[in-house]
DNA sequence: CTGAAAGCGCTTACAG
DNA sequence: CTGAAAGCGCTTACAG
């Protein structure tokens, strides 16, 4: 039985696959002459360049980077590795990098660890693989400075955003979150909050202690004894904020503010308060952390701190693209300045029966 | 002066850079042994083999996937290309992708088109230079069939997601649309409302047209005549869907409901409705789509439809996974089957003044 | 301005 | 079970 083959005609073409000697021999020229003309070169004359250049384009050549990447040991390839690239705080980071990167022509290759050091890991080995040309990451929860000393002396430039990694000798970008923190916590306390609850992060992060720290302070310059009580550690999702809500009106003293670990937190929790008939914004007033797209229309509008993601974003690529090129980059240690942006998720203190 | 260079360990160890035939000419076997001994092939003894890898390890080998990969024409890489990867929506889709392609140690490069099909050729051009195994896409508006012809004769197959392209004969995952937007349609006829709007969404795309066509659909069935008025066209994200709330308000005859594009829109038009002083699930009943994690924890929980992103990502997958397996894809047309969420978003139709 | 040749680091027939 | 050798498709000194 005769059985048409519709691959056929896929896999003949497969098999005469155009390369940099298909359009030698076409032409007449070398191998040489062809690869410098596809890439400009001044060495070739401007005629022969275009005839090579629009014999290419008319037989559908397709550079091959791996080749030329084996050669050359540049792969155009960063890697950018973060906690979770859906969530919208890393979201508005990763637009200002991939902006950055396009503009060089680097293909960037995301990932996400969940905070999982062996994901990060095997992340890290891929790129190494691939012989990729840097890496920007946000380090997973107990990153040991050794792994990024190992990339960087496998040649894998390493420049981090976000978080820090005691030890490591590498550039990191991120905001000045104690202070941050503080803003939102003056803001309160000038309000007339006196029991203010703080609401999501960890202590296992850099940014989990800045940001606990900067609200402990500020409450110490405001004379108000911080009560361990006041602290529901761990969330830092929008559902994780929602589901919160219980433990949060369950603090025996009955706070009437909380500052929350970011906006996802913040709003998750504004929805789990308004689910148990309280009004955001009135019955307690609530923080949140970031600023992101979201917290302006949220229900209330949001009271939160802009923490500079598209600025972290923006220079941590710069960095990157910069030590690519050559150039010597000082480790930075001027964080980012927060702002406050007030709006209606916060008020005057009201005791709540 | 003396200038001490920290970077000179560094680039002496990039000097004598560990290869397989380092490790060959270490353990005086040939390359070909280690190379068949790294990657487990039974044609190497198994002391052989254990001695091999154990001494790689201990000297730090990287396997060099770009060398392997010239030789062998297969990358390890797949492209993920969708309109923009930190919309929820498109988030579970990849989270489940993710799953799978983990399972068979693939790499996956992720790339925004923004609907741009300029930057969507660019990515297809930097996967096709890569030599990528496949690519998995949610196409951009006006992507032409010969587009993705093109990819698959130059040996990148093509799995779509969310979105068909008219011609193109490659699988594509999706849910059924205009089903789904028809049962939140019957919901809100069932619950008294007759000037229902369709908020969000555009003609672009086939799943734009799938939607309208299925409200329209419902909204005839019950013999409702479709008022054009009752558009409101372009919302597709939450932002958009906030500021769609006066729009909406304006309406001539006052709809009681709105069916919404999507979840985004269906939360951005409450927050927006709120604004307004309105009560959504109350004065106007609200439908979304996708049922995203957060429509469960919005204000008020969303009415919605659930749309099987997870199920369309694992089944893309897999069929990505099936073609570079050699196995043959029948083209699906089993849409996913849609199902209805009811909440707190939607009630009894009410009368505005 | 152009060409011949070596080499990047693997894998794969092939031979033994 | 192991080795010698060719070749994947580029780029880069080097020579002319």
């Amino acid at each position: 039985m005769f059985v048409p083959d519709p691959g056929a005609a896929r896999r003949i073409k497969l098999a005469q696959k155009i390369k940099l000697s298909t359009i030698a021999d076409a032409l007449g020229v070398s191998t040489a002459t062809v690869s410098l003309a596809l890439r400009d070169s001044p060495l070739v004359a401007g005629s022969t360049r275009e005839r090579i250049k629009e014999h290419a384009r008319a037989i559908g050549y397709i550079y091959n980077r791996r080749a030329a990447s084996l050669r050359t040991s540049r792969s155009g390839i960063v890697g950018v590795v973060v906690h979770d690239i859906m969530n919208p705080f890393f979201a508005e980071i990763l637009r200002s990098i991939e902006t950055e990167l396009d503009r060089s022509r680097q293909t960037f290759i995301l990932s996400n660890h969940y905070d999982q050091l062996e994901k990060q890991r095997t992340f890290m080995d891929t790129l190494l693989q691939l012989g990729a040309d840097g890496v920007i990451m946000s380090p997973a929860i107990g990153t040991p400075a050794a792994d990024i000393g190992m990339a960087e002396d496998n040649g894998l430039p390493v420049v981090l955003i976000a978080r820090d990694v005691v030890g490591a000798e590498v550039p990191v970008f991120r905001g000045n979150d104690a202070f941050g923190v503080g803003l939102a916590t003056d803001h309160l306390i000038s309000l007339g909050h006196r029991r203010i609850a703080m609401v999501g992060g960890t202590d296992q992060t850099s940014t989990g202690r800045d940001r606990y720290q900067g609200y402990v302070a500020a409450m110490e310059r405001a004379g108000i004894a911080v009560d361990p009580g006041w602290r529901v550690a761990g969330p830092r999702t929008k559902l994780a904020g929602f589901e919160a809500a219980p433990r949060f009106l369950d603090i025996a003293d009955k706070p009437t503010a909380a500052v929350c670990w970011n906006d996802l937190v913040a709003i998750g929790l504004m929805n789990g308060l308004a689910r148990a008939g309280l009004v955001p914004g009135v019955d307690v007033s609530v923080t949140g952390y970031d600023d992101l797209e979201e917290a302006s229309i949220a229900t209330p509008a949001l009271t939160t701190v802009w923490n500079g993601q598209r600025e972290v974003g923006r220079r941590a690529a710069r960095a990157l693209l910069d030590r690519l090129n050559g150039a010597t980059v000082h480790l930075p240690q001027d964080l980012i300045t927060p702002e406050l942006h007030v709006r209606q998720s916060t008020g005057q203190a009201i005791e709540r029966n």
